[in-house]
RNA sequence: GGCGCGAUAGCAAAGCGGUUAUGCCGUGGCCUGCAAAGCCAUUUAGGCCGGUUCGACUCCGGCUCGCGCCUCCA
């Protein structure tokens, strides 16, 4: 039985699907206007992988992650740029595309633009004019009247008379109650603007969740997700607007995600300290990156530093190590053995990560120890399920991997495989090779000082050798 | 000021009212020509003060410290 916490009850609850079999979930994705850092790899690798465990867990899963590529800082950037907002937003769409993709993030099933779906935002905002819940004001913007909503603050814990209004911003003074919140700004000079019965203008950014939500997934959906700073002002306010709007719950349970801090703060834009995926996927493979956020939980903060991320290398070293000597063929789960019925257990109580993945590295010691083919099947088919492992074992002990995918752009390698010239540190795969002939050759003729002298020469330059009964295998630092 | 979260060994990170978490690192051993990997063993825990209990890291209360939200932010 799935249970998960919820923050509008901040409690676990048991999941119970609207519709039997059927899960719908949005999540609040990414404002393009600049390369995604470690916090968005989180929320995407989060929240993919509760997809995959609900299709594992025989859901049919519609998940919903959108773009917003319409908002104050993309206009700002692109005006920066002299280019389009659509110019912009493509390329960091396509960028987004690329780190997601590397750090294994299944696409979700849908990932609806801001921009195509003003419509639906306009009908939106008529119907929340019409029902009293929101106002044109004099300068032409329509806010939403925040004391209209019964229920507001009820996911943020937050009461009205407690938010502390002005003390960080400058109350506009066009609102009714300074905490009203836009839903159309009117156009102003150089933006990007649409026609609306209120007069040419834009979106405000929380009437995209709504609109977009309510379009593709119903008024009443099962999840909403995000990272936890979205829970006040954004989530509470989706809520306020798609509540009033359809007269009904908007989503049953609610789920954040913890951020990724550096230095134990906070990592975000506005502080300046963060670190881009791509800048990071440098210097790590990219499946390091995604086992480093999936081994804590999902709720809890992340801290970050090479340090860690060494730590998470050394870690994944060790399950793949245990793989490589099995040619494992992917293959039913047996739900019915013990470590598997561990790794579900952790898995509904809240995703529980961590523990699936100590299930994994018990695993490794059991194939390390018995050489069961079966069971390192079932450690690789237990990765599978949280996308780790899915690499060939020795290719990625080997740096493979990352290598294809730094020097694939300068057209280095071949990325679909072929006769690769694969490089470490000048030594390519051939010259790793002879080495090792070589210093079989002086194995033989116990010139064990020669046969250490290579193996030292590959130790420099990172390679690892190391000797078994079937011979000389290495590996990359 | 309001609301919320957290404090576990050198580092990271879980479960659990009593029985080895797990990983990285360290130490000793086995293996190896020597290594590496692996295996075996092993050192380091539960912020502070009270309470409940036969028994608390685990439940309750207080305190201290850290973090987050109340502005855009994943």
């Amino acid at each position: 039985m799935l249970k998960i916490y919820n923050t509008l009850a901040r409690a676990k609850q048991t999941f119970t699907p609207i519709t039997p079999n059927k899960v719908r979930m949005y999540v609040c994705g990414m404002t393009v206007y600049d390369y995604c850092h470690l916090g968005h790899a989180r929320v995407m690798v989060v929240f993919d992988m509760v997809a995959r465990w609900f299709r594992v867990s025989g859901y049919d899963v519609n998940y919903v992650r959108n773009i917003t590529d319409v908002d104050d800082k993309i206009i700002q950037r692109a005006n920066e740029n002299k280019e389009t907002i659509g110019e912009l937003t493509q390329r960091f769409i396509e960028a987004m595309d690329e780190d997601s993709q590397q750090l294994g993030v299944v696409r979700p099933d849908a990932e609806p633009r801001a921009t195509t779906h003003i419509d639906a935002m306009i009908d939106m905002i008529s119907q929340l004019i019409k029902k009293e819940h929101a106002y044109q004001a004099e300068n032409g913007d329509v806010f939403y009247a925040v004391r209209s909503f019964e229920g507001y603050g009820k996911l943020s814990g937050k009461s009205l008379e407690d938010l502390r209004v002005g003390e960080r911003v400058d109350v506009d003074t066009f609102k009714n109650d300074p905490l009203d919140f836009v839903l159309w700004k009117s156009v102003k000079p150089n933006e990007p603007h649409w026609d609306s019965p209120w007069g040419p203008g834009r979106p405000g950014w929380h009437i995209e969740c709504s609109a977009m939500s309510g379009q593709h997934l119903g008024p009443q959906f099962d999840i909403h997700g995000g990272g936890q700073d979205l829970q006040f002002p954004h989530h509470e306010n989706e809520i306020a607007q798609s509540e009033a709007t359809h007269g009904c719950q908007m989503a049953n349970l609610w789920m954040h995600n913890g951020f990724v801090r550096v230095d134990d703060e906070k990592m975000s834009k506005s502080l300046g300290n963060f670190f881009t995926i791509r800048t990071v996927l440098e210097q790590y493979d990219a499946e390091v990156v995604r086992f480093f956020i999936l081994r804590a939980h999902y709720r809890s903060p992340l801290n970050y530093s090479d340090q860690h991320l060494d730590d998470a290398k050394s870690s994944l070293m060790r399950l793949y190590t245990a793989l490589k000597e099995h040619e494992v063929t992917v293959a039913d789960i047996d739900w019915q053995h013990p470590q598997a019925v561990r790794f579900k257990a952790a898995m509904d109580d809240d995703f529980n990560t961590p523990e699936a993945i100590a299930v994994l590295f018990d695993l490794a010691s059991e194939v390390n120890k018995t050489k069961l083919a079966e069971t390192a099947a079932l450690l690789k088919n237990l990765g599978a399920v949280l996308g780790l492992l899915q690499q060939d074992a020795v290719e990625y002990l080997q740096g493979k991997a990352i290598n294809y995918t730094l020097n694939a752009e300068a057209g280095k390698y071949d990325l679909k495989g072929g006769d690769l010239d694969f490089v470490i540190n000048g030594y390519s795969e051939k010259k790793i090779d002879a080495l090792i002939e070589e210093r079989a050759n002086a194995k033989k003729d116990k010139n064990y000082a020669e046969a250490d002298r290579i193996r030292q020469e590959l130790t420099d330059a990172g390679i690892v050798l190391e000797d078994t009964p079937q011979g000389t295998t290495w590996r990359k630092v």
